[in-house]
RNA sequence: CGGGGCGUGGCGCAGCUUGGUAGCGCGGGUGCUUUGGGAGCACUAGGUCGCAGGUUCGAAUCCUGUCGCCCCGACCA
């Protein structure tokens, strides 16, 4: 491809302000993309040959495990997603599903994933047990409406994702095909020139039993991920269980009652009466938003010293109704308490807050649903607040052994902690950039969307289902942000635009045009993806761009044309070699596959 | 939704405090020179200063409202 006929490759000499990461400001300023919309960007040629390279890898792996391309729709009936009763909770309140109505006034949502689609479909075409298992996927735009998009392509309103679903007639069939998947995901990584880790993870919004994530470890990344140096565990800190760190005990002398003014946080209540914050049980209090305007007031306990994780509490809330939790959110809005509650003591609130402070006009659950971590629930003897303004007690011999209190893991694991009493290592955390999941889902969806298969004895059965997601813009902003230096992008030969770029320094001399035409024609007929800088600007320019666009490696067709030789340069470790013209081919095809082969 | 910042040619910014009809660098076009690390000179095109009201003889600048974007958080996969 020539830069000159194809496309303009529209790169920036100034860094665009709005971006923040790297990556980001990179894809920009080298012209990979640009920005329509919050969270909304075009795909420019440079661009769409990454994703297409990606795309391929995918593509190959997915085919040997298996799998089998289609393509599915976009716009989404509601009534399906009704069945699974997930529309309320995509498009209601925070909902991440846009959606409209036709003119007939029929509502349809933009497919933010498409387990609904692919069941229905399913129940549909699979009829035996003869028939599984399958899996099919697709490469194509997900639309979700974030609250907040943000660093360019890693949370886009507008992403392109691979999304498979496989179909099984035994949960063990779909334990084998997940693993299978799981390796499938492993090399396509690899073949990507990512380092990635795969983690424990909570299934979130899809659901099922279990689901593992892929992360690309970078500093940038929005997750966190908790795992020990000998690679026996890792996690994601939303799903991680660790060992919180033993208790300080707590002295004898002290007086039932504290007097402690406007000491409101647990720092403050230590620091003023000579304790640790492992001696004293913090209580929090969230409201649970259920379908169907059902609210829940929750008192949550745990030791003063660990901290909450709510993407635990809210699937523990969640499996206690039959309804769909919607909603977790802290009560701290002061209208929300004055109308609801009474006499709350706010930085005072103990485990045994009376019910009555429910106010009986409120239309919440008349009831605190109290769910006590076991970091709390080991204490017989603890601080905490006295249930009246301005003072904290002692509780001697407090049991949380009444059906009043709900114990569970409702704790964040942290880096230090040990993850059990066998294992003396300690966790450790690093930043990752999700890129993929993979999730057993069980009967979720079939058995909501009536998805059956007749089975050897004859018998109607839910099919088992499995879903496996991979962020394909987002692999092309990771890889960025995994390889870059001060010049810009150091695209992994794999899912580079091109394998190689030719700079002509001065097309004027008829000697290096012609060589130039030559070289070029030959890297065309040995079918390597090649780009021509043919632009009539000085070599400086061609320089910095080729630099910046990060192709792997690049020609340089200078001074020495005339003694038949030109220089190969690779981009990552800046090595050069002088080469006569006979032997470019050769020895490109050589260095490029040595590149090729250094999978990390 | 809460907090912070910002909207001035394609990109990066100045001007605003103290109102007087818009400027700098990069980029674009033409010509000549230059040609191995973002060239030089000359000429040139391109902006109703986010939008709407208001104050004023006069508003990019002051006031009010509104929209949008970015960052942190809440949140979300």
């Amino acid at each position: 491809m020539r830069v000159t006929t194809s496309f303009p490759l529209g790169t920036l000499r100034d860094t665009p302000s709005e971006a923040e990461i790297i990556s980001h400001q990179l894809l920009l300023k080298a012209g990979y993309i640009r920005r329509v919309n919050s969270g909304i960007y075009a795909y420019m040629p440079l661009m769409l040959r990454v994703i297409e390279k990606i795309s391929t890898i995918i593509e190959k792996e997915l085919n040997n495990i298996g799998c089998t391309k289609l393509l599915l729709p976009q716009l989404h009936p509601a009534d399906l997603w009704k069945k699974s009763e997930r529309w309320e909770g995509y498009t209601a309140g925070e909902g991440i599903m846009f959606n409209l109505k036709d003119r007939q006034g029929k509502e349809f949502g933009l497919a933010p994933t498409h387990e609904e689609v692919i069941t229905s479909i399913a129940s549909e075409t699979i009829n035996s047990y003869k028939q599984l298992p399958q899996c099919f996927y697709q490469i194509q735009t997900k639309f979700r409406d974030e609250i907040r998009p943000r660093f360019g392509l890693m949370r886009s309103r507008e992403f392109i994702m691979k999304d498979g679903y496989s179909f099984h007639s035994s949960e063990n069939d779909l334990a084998s095909f997940y693993e299978k998947v799981g390796n499938a995901y492993e090399n396509i990584f690899k073949s990507c020139g990512l380092q990635t880790v795969g983690v424990e993870a909570d299934s979130g919004a899809i659901g099922g039993a279990s689901s593992k994530e892929f992360m690309v470890t970078a500093d940038a990344g929005e997750d966190s991920i908790l795992f020990t140096q000998s690679g026996s565990y890792a996690a994601n800190i939303e799903k991680a269980v660790s060992l919180p760190t033993q208790p300080k005990p707590l002295k004898d002398n002290i007086p039932e009652w504290l007097e402690t003014p406007h000491q409101k946080t647990i720092l403050e209540v230590c620091e003023n009466n000579n304790l640790d914050p492992s001696q004293t049980i913090k209580v929090v209090i969230f409201l649970a938003q259920f379908e169907g305007d059902f609210y829940v007031p929750i008192l949550a306990c745990i030791r003063g010293d660990q901290h909450i994780n709510e993407v635990k509490l809210f699937n523990l809330i969640n499996k206690l109704h039959h309804l769909n939790l919607l909603n977790l959110k802290k009560i701290e809005d002061k209208n929300t308490i004055e109308k609801n509650l009474v006499d709350l003591p706010l930085g005072f609130i103990g485990p045994d807050l009376d019910n009555k402070t429910i106010k009986a006009c409120s239309n919440w659950e008349k009831e605190w649903t109290r769910i006590i971590d076991h970091s709390a629930s080991d204490l017989s003897k603890f601080i905490s607040g006295g249930n009246k303004v301005n003072f904290h007690k002692v509780f001697q011999e407090f049991s949380f052994d009444s059906n009043d209190y709900l114990i569970g893991d409702i704790r964040n694991a942290k880096k230090g902690d040990k993850i059990s009493i066998y294992d003396h290592e300690e966790l450790k955390e690093k930043k990752g950039i999700e890129i993929g999941h993979i999730f057993q889902l069980g009967q979720k969806y079939s058995e909501k969307l009536n998805a059956k298969f007749s089975d050897k004895d004859g018998q109607l059965k839910n099919l088992w289902m499995g879903c496996y997601g991979i962020g394909v813009t987002r692999i092309a902003q990771a890889a960025i942000e995994q390889n870059h230096d001060q010049k810009g992008i150091c695209w992994p030969i794999q899912i580079s635009p091109f394998e190689v770029i030719i700079i002509p320094t001065n097309l004027k001399d008829p000697i290096q045009s012609d060589l130039t035409e030559q070289i070029y024609n030959n890297f065309l007929t040995n079918k390597i993806d090649v780009l021509l800088d043919d632009r009539n600007d000085r070599a400086g320019v061609k320089f910095k761009d080729a630099e910046l666009i990060g192709i792997p490696f690049q020609i340089i067709i200078g001074r020495d044309s005339i003694n038949n030789e030109v220089e190969l340069l690779c981009r990552t470790n800046n090595t050069k070699l002088k080469i006569s013209t006979d032997k470019l081919l050769e020895t490109f095809i050589s260095e490029s596959e040595i590149m090729y082969n250094k999978k990390s």
